[in-house]
RNA sequence: CGGGGCGUAGUGUAACGGUAGCAUAUGUGCUUUGGGAGCACACAGUCCGGGUUCAAAUCCCGGCGCCCCGACCA
């Protein structure tokens, strides 16, 4: 991709109605636009990012069997009726509007009754389950206060899976595997030393649902940490009542500020029985199928990985979910080292690296700041005094130092 | 929903009730080219509706919008 054809550009300033870092540093880099409170358009640099997010995230739920399908948004009022959960005084974040007949329908705040209820033209013998699907879709809540740039919208994007089985041991075989696969997730987007699997309420049949929390300054819940294992933590919700690590047993003792990445719930059959989700066992007898519900909000997890992975000068993302690979900068005017950066640029192209080439005809300066603030992890500079030299120049965004590079030395890196 | 702050060119910021200024971005020209380059010229603004006043960006009322703290967050 030439830079100077990238749709979006960089702005020198902050903008002056957002605080958050998250919602600064993708502001300026181009990566996001707010609509509204609460509501961020996705532009190409960020699609892109958002893009392997989500793509690493179906590769671990098809890794334990998911299969993803996409529901609609409109939701039909009579079906969520069933659950007592259209009403305002449940749940009170619906977005409600209206056909030109009159009938009423919400936007999904999430799915499991459609869900259920298109499970019933699917399941109907022990001989159907278990079963798992999922989608990445865009839910509507309409939260009283939207606050933190990504971290909570009142539209965004959740990846929900949901899990049928035929009973509670099916489910939490299923629910231990889930969060494996959750773990591998947020470790695989950069975020697996600062996420935390919590211990929080709910929960149909087990004692606890989990959360999983990353360690951020301005994070908008509080989790108490394990002295012992060091790997679990417990939601402030229950720390009156959990003052011991579930795991372990030892004491809980740091309290850090956090963003809630991911949850995994056992719903045992309150969707089920109420929808009507039933199959037969091998006995003939009519069972209600156990569920489970697992959230991730890639667009969260995309803003905590900017909270996360950054410093003064912008962004630093990690290689699983950079928009480009390398960011190769030309500097200098002379024909011949544009060439050479031209040139470098379609091999590098051919070799499959996705490349962001700035390529504009600006100053050194302006290119180095866009690209620290844009946060590409390496950076590959062509100019005419490391040609004089036959080399390049060899930059990691985490790093502060360069090195330079003859070209086959530069090709070794990218095998 | 309670509390606090704010709303001025595309963006970021100034202006005692009395000529709306600066920076940046953008455009043109010339000069520059390793950390957001320089000069010149140009383009561009007071959230909306009322009110007070000779005069309102400024004061008052109402609305809309944004941020932050708290409450809330299946």
């Amino acid at each position: 991709m030439l830079q100077s054809k990238l749709s979006t550009k960089t702005k020198r300033e902050a903008p002056k109605d957002e605080m958050s870092k998250n919602a600064e540093l993708l502001t300026r880099g181009g990566f996001i636009f707010k609509e509204m409170a609460g509501v961020y358009s996705f532009l190409p640099l960020g699609l892109r990012v958002l893009t392997k997010i989500n793509n690493i995230i179906r590769e671990e739920m098809d890794a334990i069997g998911g299969q993803e399908l996409f529901l609609s948004a409109l939701q039909d009022k009579s079906l969520w009726e069933q659950t007592n959960r259209w009403s305002d005084e449940v749940v009170d974040i619906w977005f409600k509007t209206k056909l030109k007949s009159g009938s009423e329908l919400g936007l999904g705040f999430t799915h499991e009754e459609p869900l259920t209820r298109i499970m019933k033209d699917h399941i109907s013998s022990y001989k159907d389950l278990p079963t798992f699907v999922y989608q990445i879709q865009t839910k509507f809540r309409n939260e009283v206060r939207a606050r933190s740039g990504l971290m909570r919208g009142r539209e965004f994007l959740m990846k929900d899976l949901y899990s049928f089985c035929k009973d509670k041991e099916e489910q939490e075989n299923f629910y231990e595997k889930a969060k494996d696969a959750y773990k591998k997730i947020f470790e695989r987007v950069g975020l697996g030393e600062k996420t935390y699997v919590t211990f929080a309420s709910g929960g149909s049949f087990s004692k606890y649902s989990h959360e999983f929390q990353t360690i951020i300054p301005n994070g908008e819940d509080e989790i108490y940490l394990c002295g012992g294992c060091k790997k679990v933590a417990v939601n402030k919700d229950i720390w009156e009542e959990q003052k011991k690590c579930p795991e372990c047993g030892s004491e809980l003792y740091t309290e850090e500020k956090s963003v809630e990445v991911g949850n995994i719930f056992n719903l045992g059959t309150k969707f089920s029985e109420s929808i009507g989700l039933f199959y037969k066992d091998n006995e003939g007898n009519s069972k209600p199928v156990v569920m489970g519900s697992y959230g991730i909000g890639p667009g969260r997890v995309m803003g905590t990985i900017v909270e996360v992975m950054c410093d003064e000068k912008g962004i630093v993302w990690p290689e699983s979910v950079t928009p480009f690979d390398v960011h190769l900068i030309v500097v200098g005017d002379d024909e011949k080292t544009k060439k050479t950066a031209d040139n470098l640029y379609e091999e590098l192209k051919q070799k499959k690296v996705d490349v962001l080439y700035d390529d504009r005809e600006a100053s050194a300066g302006q290119k180095f700041a866009d690209s620290d603030l844009i946060g590409i992890p390496v950076r590959i500079v062509v100019s005419d005094k490391t040609l004089k030299e036959n080399k390049f120049e060899f930059k990691k965004r985490n790093e502060n130092k360069f090195i330079l590079l003859n070209k086959n030395e530069l090709f070794e890196r990218f095998k």
